[in-house]
DNA sequence: CTCCCGATAT
DNA sequence: ATATCAGGAG
């Protein structure tokens, strides 16, 4: 097995920058690919995507916000009837509870709004680093800090940016070798590349990657 | 670390 | 049958 080594922070920054460069190239146009049509609607929504495609929080989101849009409408929404909303996603009753609960937490303390700082966002119930971060990030234009998912981790992992498994590291890591500008639109490009070529569930599609020169992996069946 | 959990690709 | 899906809490 192939372990890169990188020496000093600015080698591990050069080629985290150049790796960075091949996936714009590769995924020129990101977007969020969830549905929100207000930052609590994302927030929402991000919390329902935990082990779940966006497809299908899509689907559940489409019929939950057309009857529950707002923070004041989900505080106050019975539990029973929120877990049968979204019971599709899996993981109902604690995502509906962590849901119920959080925009209760809203209304009481931010007036129904969605705070725009992680020590704010963090606390909420149901609501961690990596949702805090798509929440800031794609609903505010706020860079608070690389949003790091299954998809960052599979894929900084093989492509020898990262060594660990741990989140936490992995977003402080990315945090100091990216620019802040590329924050947002670098975790998109891992999932977008995730999805249709590096993926885990199917066999990798190795032989319609552009990624091989980063890849340890090349070669490895 | 385990648990939460339905839907889908393989 | 099994692994995996834009994770978080205890």
């Amino acid at each position: 097995m192939v372990v890169r080594t990188r020496e000093t922070k600015s080698e591990a920054k050069r080629y985290a920058a150049r790796v960075a460069r091949a996936l714009t190239a590769e995924y020129p146009v990101v977007h969020c690919s969830l549905r929100f049509d207000s930052p609590l609607q994302l927030l929402v929504a991000t919390i329902l995507s935990a082990q779940c495609t966006d497809e299908r929080v899509n689907q559940v989101t489409e019929q939950l916000f057309a009857q529950y849009p707002t923070a004041e409408d989900l505080a106050t929404v019975r539990l029973p009837t929120l877990e049968k909303l979204i019971r599709s996603t899996g993981f109902f009753r604690n995502k509906a509870k962590n849901i119920k609960a959080c925009c209760q937490t809203l209304v009481e303390q931010y007036d129904g709004q969605v705070p725009r700082t992680l020590d704010e966002l963090v606390p909420l119930p149901g609501v961690g680093r990596k949702t805090a971060n798509v929440v800031l990030g794609n609903a505010f234009g706020i860079a608070s800090g690389v949003v790091v998912d299954t998809h960052v981790t599979r894929i900084c992992g093989r492509l020898g940016i990262v060594a660990t498994k741990d989140a936490v590291k992995i977003e402080k890591k990315l945090n100091e070798l990216l620019p802040r500008k590329e924050w947002i639109d670098f975790s998109h490009r891992c999932i977008q590349h995730g999805r249709r070529i590096c993926s885990a569930r199917t066999k990798p599609r190795c032989d319609e990657c552009r990624m091989q020169g980063f890849c340890p992996r090349v070669g490895v069946s």
